[in-house]
DNA sequence: GAGCACTGC
């Protein structure tokens, strides 16, 4: 039935050259005699009617980019099209990356059910914990661009290969912009790998800038001449309904008030259907809902009718759900949400978007060392992709809570690119694995600042991870490279097999590697901090979750338990099957798995050796509990959630910082000045207004 | 006295 299509080689399309030298491809007509139901829906869906333009530009070039809005099909339907014309056979691979673990699993169900096969036969996946594919089976493979990037540890050419797509490329993740970046490099080795880049925003001319090959590359005899050195960009309309934007008149003074009247007037004005509103985090989110809460109170009539629904990360599973439950008849539901909705969750059904202009995100700086989270204003591209939220079942409208000027005149085309707004030093660790010397050097899609760079190389260099030629150093080097968590913990698990408690230190890293154990919340405060004075340790955080972690699996992981203890049911799992690849790894380099039983010296020291550099000593007299950090001399302060909160030990050790108001120090152990001496004499003896001296 | 969002052999 496939014979129909056209295959690589068989026959050659129409194409036509554009001004700016991109390809641009008639559609010839396509004959469709398939009987099968799934197969006429599949050819209904927009990006079908390029199927031999999208085929003839990955036989013909190294590189095609294809832009497609929502609802164009591409993600499901491309890959498909590859196998169909061939790019699977003689035991080669198609591998498909995106950067969430759910949307792989949902394509590659998805694909496997149209294909009419068994998923992890002929069509598979892989995400952390979960391989789902069959050796010598698996054509098509769906997967995580983190995990393709370990795969290139061990086969650094992705020889199994013929053709990668990487999707959702505009979202410009950390992972894949290094995999563009590693690609690039690959596809110079490898002429015959065909790369198709799939982004729903029109960056493309960038995209296609950096992966068209010099010149110097080509050479003119080569039986690769053929190929086409520019990338070609293809572009394939979404499927979605128009949405109306309404921009604010003046510029809004506080956005939280402005949501709830844009809000209340949605609700008096239009017709029925459910509305999404973009606020920056809880905070926000919180109040928001307690002003349109007093609102319904107090003037009953207007806003009878509003269920009001929060949406971040934090909010418990059981919450989150809600957001996915049928509007009850008669009455409007309002999801008031972070950044969340935007990439991660689709919410059916909407109809009105209010977006307030603003996200909070992340950036890095390199000389404290410190990443900070601030509330920034969007990008064009962000506010297009919130708005398009309004478009799915009908026509829509979008109230931006900003000025159409400034949406014209002032708001970033893009958001910066995530690797330029963070630390890197795993991302460093992992090029250096990839036997990528020339760090500085690295042929980015977006390069990272020289000083982010060479703050990273210091880090892993204190750390005895890279050496004076900044070489990963052996045994050490390697052993961390191949953890796949932050440095900085990775080199505490490798200490602890010196200190013989490698199976507590598994467990702490297992803990970190989570966003929190603990169930918390503005109703529960009293009651989950009670809780978790059962668990407290006095040398921190890092032993009371040993001792969480043993109360758990005492109780048989018991959810109840859980429940019982405000402990995380789901974190609980997350840490079982993190801890049981860790176990893994380190079998596999060697470190020998011991319990320390109760010497918490051995736990701390291991601790140390990781986490050296973030030591911090109480300022004496300090009544606030204000610490300094000694690398840096700054103002820090143990978090809320700490145990050792209003304890303030003289010396403390912390896992990472959160920046409000303050610095905050989240996971923090108690240290003795001699054994941060000791883990990294180095690293304490360089500085001379050092008060450990 | 407080937490944007993802991810990884």
């Amino acid at each position: 039935m496939w014979s129909q299509f056209w295959k690589p080689g068989t026959e050659k399309a129409r194409i036509l050259e554009d001004e700016e030298g991109s390809v641009i491809f008639l559609s010839n007509s396509l004959s469709s005699s398939s009987s099968s139901s799934s197969e006429k829906q599949r050819q209904r869906l927009p990006v079908y009617k390029y199927r031999n333009a999208i085929l003839y530009l990955v036989e013909t070039n190294g590189t095609t980019i294809i832009v497609g809005e929502t609802g164009s099909g591409k993600s499901t339907q491309i890959p498909q099209y590859l196998i169909e014309a061939g790019w699977g056979h003689g035991g080669r691979l198609i591998g498909c990356t995106q950067p969430r673990r759910l949307a792989v699993q949902a394509v590659a169900s998805r694909v496997a059910q149209e294909m009419g096969v068994q998923l992890g036969e002929q069509v598979g996946y892989t995400i952390r914990f979960e391989d789902v594919t069959k050796p010598d089976v698996t054509v098509l493979k769906f997967l995580t661009d983190g995990v393709l990037l370990r795969e290139m540890m061990d086969d650094p050419l992705l020889t199994k290969y013929s053709v990668i797509m990487v999707d959702e490329a505009h979202e410009r993740s950390i992972s894949t912009d290094i995999l563009l970046g590693l690609l690039k490099k690959i596809q110079r080795r490898r002429p015959e790998l065909r790369l198709i880049i799939a982004s729903a925003t029109i960056e493309a001319k960038s995209m296609s800038d950096f992966f068209r090959m010099r010149k110097k590359c080509r050479e003119p005899e080569n039986e690769n001449s053929r190929l086409q050195l520019e990338p070609a960009i293809l572009s394939v309309e979404g499927r979605s309904f128009n949405v109306q934007i309404n921009y604010a008149e003046e510029p809004v003074q506080d956005y939280v008030q402005a949501v709830v009247s844009t809000v209340l007037s949605i609700h008096e004005r239009e017709s029925t259907g459910d509305v999404l509103v973009f606020l920056t985090g809880q905070d926000d989110i919180d109040a928001a809902i307690h002003l349109l809460n007093e609102e319904v109170q107090n003037n009953g009539k207007r806003s009878s009718g509003l269920v009001l629904l929060p949406l971040y990360s934090g909010l418990p599973r059981a919450e989150q759900e809600l957001v996915f439950s049928p509007t009850p008849r008669g009455k409007r539901k309002v999801v008031i949400s972070t950044n969340i909705a935007e990439t991660s969750l689709t919410l059916e059904g909407i109809v009105y978007v209010v977006d307030s202009g603003f996200s909070k995100q992340r950036f890095y700086n390199p000389v404290s060392d410190i990443e900070n989270l601030v509330v920034a204003p969007i990008s064009r591209a962000s506010a297009r992709q919130r708005a398009g939220r309004a478009g799915r079942v009908r026509p829509g409208k979008c109230y931006r809570l900003y000025t159409e000027e400034y949406f014209l005149n002032q708001m970033p085309n893009d958001g910066i690119p995530e690797i330029q707004r963070s630390n890197l030093v795993s991302c460093v660790i992992q090029l250096k694995a990839l036997g990528i010397d020339n760090i500085l050097g690295f042929d980015w899609p977006a390069s990272p600042s020289p000083e982010a760079m060479i703050r990273a190389l210091e880090v892993l260099y204190s750390l005895g991870v890279l050496d004076d030629d900044a070489k990963l150093t052996s045994p050490i080097g390697f052993q961390v490279s191949e953890i796949p968590l932050d440095p900085m913990i990775a080199k505490m698990i490798i200490a602890s097999n010196q200190f013989g408690c490698s199976e507590e230190i598994i467990t702490i890293a297992a803990v970190l590697s989570i966003q929190s154990i603990w169930i918390s919340g503005r109703g529960i405060q009293k009651e989950s901090d009670e809780a978790k004075l059962r668990f407290a340790a006095a040398e921190g955080d890092h032993v009371t979750f040993l001792n969480v972690y043993k109360g758990f699996l005492q109780s048989n992981k018991s959810s109840q338990w859980c429940h019982k203890n405000y402990v995380n049911y789901q974190g609980m799992r997350k840490v079982i099957e993190v801890r049981q690849q860790l176990k893994r790894i380190a079998h596999r380099i060697g470190i020998v798995l011991k319990s320390c039983e109760s010497d918490m010296q051995a736990v701390r020291k291991a601790v140390t050796a990781g986490f050296f550099a973030n030591a911090c000593s109480l300022e004496p007299y300090s009544h606030n509990g204000m610490y300094k950090t000694l690398r840096g001399s700054q103002e820090v302060y143990i978090h809320p959630s700490s145990v050792l909160f209003r304890v303030n030990p003289k010396w403390v050790i912390y896992n990472s910082l959160v920046s409000t108001d303050r610095q905050y120090m989240r996971n923090v152990i108690t240290v003795d000045p001699s054994c941060l001496l000791e883990a990294a004499p180095h690293f304490y003896q360089l500085q001379q207004s050092n008060p450990l001296f």
